[in-house]
DNA sequence: TCTAAATTTCAGAAAGTTCTGAAATCACGG
DNA sequence: CCGTGATTTCAGAACTTTCTGAAATTTAGA
């Protein structure tokens, strides 16, 4: 590896989280060093850049595009593939997020979906399909705020962001003018 | 393995989606089988009802005591340690999203907190420090947040969710009201 | 304190994953 | 439609994680 000490330290964090991320060292390398690179780099550059294997640069660049979180860039004059990742980093944590979803929740709301269509065959069974629908119930309140927060333009996501848990205090100020208003209406 | 086939297939889902949320098979049946069960299993009940070795299970009991998601509790008159999952799911919610927080995100914020102390040595390093403040502040913005909501009681939770993304039209009121009250003391 | 059941530890076997170099495939310019 | 360079595929090596059975340790009651 041969890159400045910032970035090789950011570089080796990005892989020794990877494990914990559900990838792997190389792919968490890859995408560090795209990240934080001022242009567009191609497969030999990260080769000469990280030390490993251009045949592993191929597959961890193939794994980030199936998480859509490099983008393939074409430079004038050049036949090779360049990549970059997004600018904006929201849009980052959106795909993120999207891509987590799909990997990691959704597959489980569509078991959960099937186990509980089923009827159980005994009070044990019963009392599963009762905790399997907690759980599903849970699941889908939360990726249903989710669908609907995703859609926020980043300006509207960070005024919620700032306000934290405020927001109860707003919310707690709405019951308290419908109830004036329908009071008046009323009364 | 030896369960009634709903259980089983709920326990055998959690096994294989393990690997994706960063736990291994048998720590994920065990969970699953514990979450389901009606009452609390001790260690033999679990090595019977999944089929792996005695040792595997305290193992697994073990890292999943570490992830809090787990409680010890004991029945009178048994020596053994039983375990069972807290009732309450948005507990156990509130119980991973700190967990996975703590493993997946404060490392790095932390390593981004030191990497941006460090004075660059060249272009590339500013241009590279520049992206690891946008990422650091959007992490910060997002814990804040988090550690902010984390607190609410579920009951102020569940609201704010229903609301989903039209908790931005009672932003949009606000500031109307505010505009307002603004406007009269100042006219 | 002693005993026996319960639990944990640990070294090595089994299983799974990541990585490499060599070969195959692809794709562009001539 | 050929030659060259870019990229991908793939079998097996290297490495990592998971799992087991045996031994060690802990614990509660006699």
């Amino acid at each position: 590896m041969n890159l400045p000490p910032l970035i090789q330290s950011f570089v080796l964090h990005f892989g020794e989280m990877g494990s914990r991320w559900g990838i792997n060292r190389t792919v968490g390398q890859i995408y560090a060093l795209l990240y934080v690179s001022p242009r567009p780099l191609n497969a030999d550059d990260i080769v000469e850049a990280l030390g490993v294997s251009r045949s592993n640069v191929s597959m961890g660049l193939r794994e980030l595009q199936a998480w859509n979180l490099v983008l393939l860039r074409h430079i004038p004059d050049d036949r090779r593939d360049h990549f970059t990742t997004p600018d904006d980093v929201w849009q980052i944590l959106r795909t993120l997020a999207e891509e987590r979803k799909k990997r990691e929740v959704d597959p489980t709301l569509s078991v959960l979906r099937e186990l509980l269509m089923l009827a159980p065959g005994s009070a044990e069974e019963r009392h599963a399909q009762a905790r399997m629908a907690e759980m599903h119930g849970l699941i889908e309140r939360l990726t249903t705020w989710y669908d609907d927060v995703k859609r926020l333009e980043t300006e509207r996501m960070t005024a919620l962001l700032a306000l934290g848990a405020r927001v109860t205090k707003l919310l707690d100020a709405k019951d308290k003018v419908v109830g004036l208003v329908r009071g008046r209406k009323e009364g």
